[in-house]
DNA sequence: CCCGGTTGCACCATCGATTGCACAAGCCTG
DNA sequence: CAGGCTTGTGCAATCGATGGTGCAACCGGG
């Protein structure tokens, strides 16, 4: 009945989570002493070192907690970086999560990441969470439409950034997917000739048409092919999303060559094609051989497989952290080179 | 000059957000109202319907965003579910990420991950700034020390729960990991024997000896050797750490036979030994023959596969929300039975 | 002893949303 | 028309942390 402050601490349950006015109370001092040692400007408050000990040492006795929701109302900043991701089933968006974590943290910020399922409207309502939870940045990794992210964001004057996928209302960190693409069909051809004894079209497997990346990549492929004068016959290219099960429905329905080289776009779509070659009984020494925009441990060992291009989540979070420090206006694009790994 | 409230909006950078006051000052009525209004409680303060309509279309107009800080603060409740996560880079993981942000949505909660790299300090000071974020509930997966931080979320008032990982001071949720290693042996055993003609006792790789998964799977590999009267050498149970390097350098400087089966304790593990193999040509036809704790789509394909054991997600996180919703006392343990898969 | 300067701390407004309560206006009943 | 009830809305306290400002107490020099 004492003013409620501070309930019963038995139970545990109901128990009051420790404020600096417990604290200040404790020590017979003021709450904004306590505020300013505890969050570390009491030397330019002139508050002394004794009792700045003292006012420590109780807080920590008391098991005492900041709360933050209180500390970033009052403060301008959250030091909160939103993060949106679509999936985490697969090792590229794994290590983007990762690693988006460690470098925030080690900025002394702190992460918050939320999957979308490839849902453009989640994505909007997760946005808008991030927005209310008062995020300094937000990243918007692989969304289907970053536009309309970026400019709900905006007019809440939270600043954005696309990873994996561009947009054009923020600066946007993607791979050079041209490139790597390119490499990565020249090397399948040659293996695939080096197997099969001849130079056939590749198939082209997985994406969206509306995706940029899947635009570029499917550039790369037909620039590798053009190079040795191969055209692609367009029944080879199949872009109808990067689902498993789409890709293994679409090649079960398909009339394929007894022994084919493909270029899998990511290694969601991989799965699906691994499937089908194992219902079907199409890998093996003679079978389908394969590259894979992206790189999975495990596949990289199966006996199709003849390289994976991996992309350098190392240096796309570095430079994403950069254009947040240089805060560039508009459309920036920075392209970061593949790492094509064969076995 | 005004008093500050509403910078220029035409930066889009230091415009201010909107609040609830900007609301009421357009819309010529009260804050109170405006919040009764957007949080859905105003017919339980008898608003009129025109105005609500009035104030919801402002809101709109404006681009409001609820500020959860200032919200969170009020109220008593968070509506945030934290989760500390070891790793994002195996499907296990990744799939609990997954589904735990879908129920938590699903049930109007806030998800928010934090992952720890397996490092006991990151567990601690992330379970801290969930803590500062008010959460509502913590649920500690696959943590090294789970009753540490138990306790110090006890101690703030805040129920967690152990997911992968059993702890002693406070609901648990984990496979049964003893059942799932019994049987996947079984498997492994048993090809073994159909391929190299014999049986011999497993190998036995991966996990840590603290570590109660470990301990129950190494006890469920030791009873189906058992019950065919096979005993394991010690030097067969290799116990170093989850980690790839340890699995593939200990497994570069033993002794091993030409053909031998292995028990892999996870993929991560398992992302080791299928190094070593690579390295060594122990593969192919005549090698060894595995069987993995943990599935991965991948993996399931190499050729050395016998099977895996799937720890079942789904019914994991529906056990975990159960629990929420019961809020049973102490140290509760759920267990799960495993899916065996093999190709 | 007086005065300017320093030291050490407390007071209080503030961030934005929520909510108990007061209260005015309108309506109905007797 | 008085008195009670309903309807619709505003006021002000509150959540916990922060930081500008005010102000005693003390020190040293003239």
């Amino acid at each position: 009945m004492d003013n409620g402050r501070r309930a019963d601490d038995g139970a545990g349950q109901t128990a009051k989570r420790t404020t600096i006015y417990d604290i200040a109370e404790i020590a017979g001092t003021s709450p904004s002493a306590v505020s300013a040692v505890l969050n570390g400007t009491w030397k330019k408050r002139r508050i002394s070192e004794r009792l700045a000990e003292r006012i420590t040492r109780i807080a920590e006795e008391q098991g005492y907690a900041l709360n933050l929701q209180a500390s970033v109302l009052r403060r301008e900043r959250s030091n909160i970086v939103g993060m949106i991701m679509p999936k985490y089933d697969n090792r590229y968006f794994g290590a983007i999560a990762e690693q988006f974590e460690a470098r925030t943290r080690r900025r002394g910020l702190f992460p918050v990441i939320t999957c979308t399922q490839r849902e453009p409207e989640l994505e909007l309502e997760a946005a808008r969470a991030l927005v209310s939870y008062q995020v300094d940045w937000l990243i918007a990794t692989g969304a289907t439409d970053p536009d309309r992210i970026s400019a709900f964001c905006a007019s809440a004057g939270v600043p954005t950034f696309n990873l994996d996928l561009p947009g054009s209302l923020a600066p946007s960190v993607v791979s050079d997917n041209f490139a790597g693409a390119r490499d990565l069909t020249r090397l399948i051809i040659s293996r695939a000739h080096a197997e099969f004894g001849r130079s056939e079209p590749l198939y082209f497997i997985g994406g969206r048409s509306s995706d940029h990346n899947t635009a570029e990549r499917l550039r790369g492929f037909l620039e590798a092919h053009a190079e040795i004068g191969l055209d692609v016959p367009a029944d080879r290219i199949i872009i109808r999303g990067y689902g498993a099960e789409k890709a293994e429905s679409t090649l079960e329905g398909m009339d394929l060559p007894q022994r084919f080289g493909i270029f899998v776009n990511s290694t969601i779509t991989l799965e699906g094609v691994v499937r089908w070659m194992q219902r079907n009984n199409r890998g093996g020494e003679s079978g389908l051989r394969f590259g894979c925009f992206d790189w999975d441990p495990f596949a990289a060992r199966l006996p199709e497989n003849v390289g994976m291009a991996e992309q350098d989540v190392s240096r796309m979070l570095e430079a994403v952290f950069e254009l947040i420090d240089a805060q560039p206006a508009g459309n920036v694009l920075r392209q970061i080179p593949c790492i094509l790994r064969a076995p």
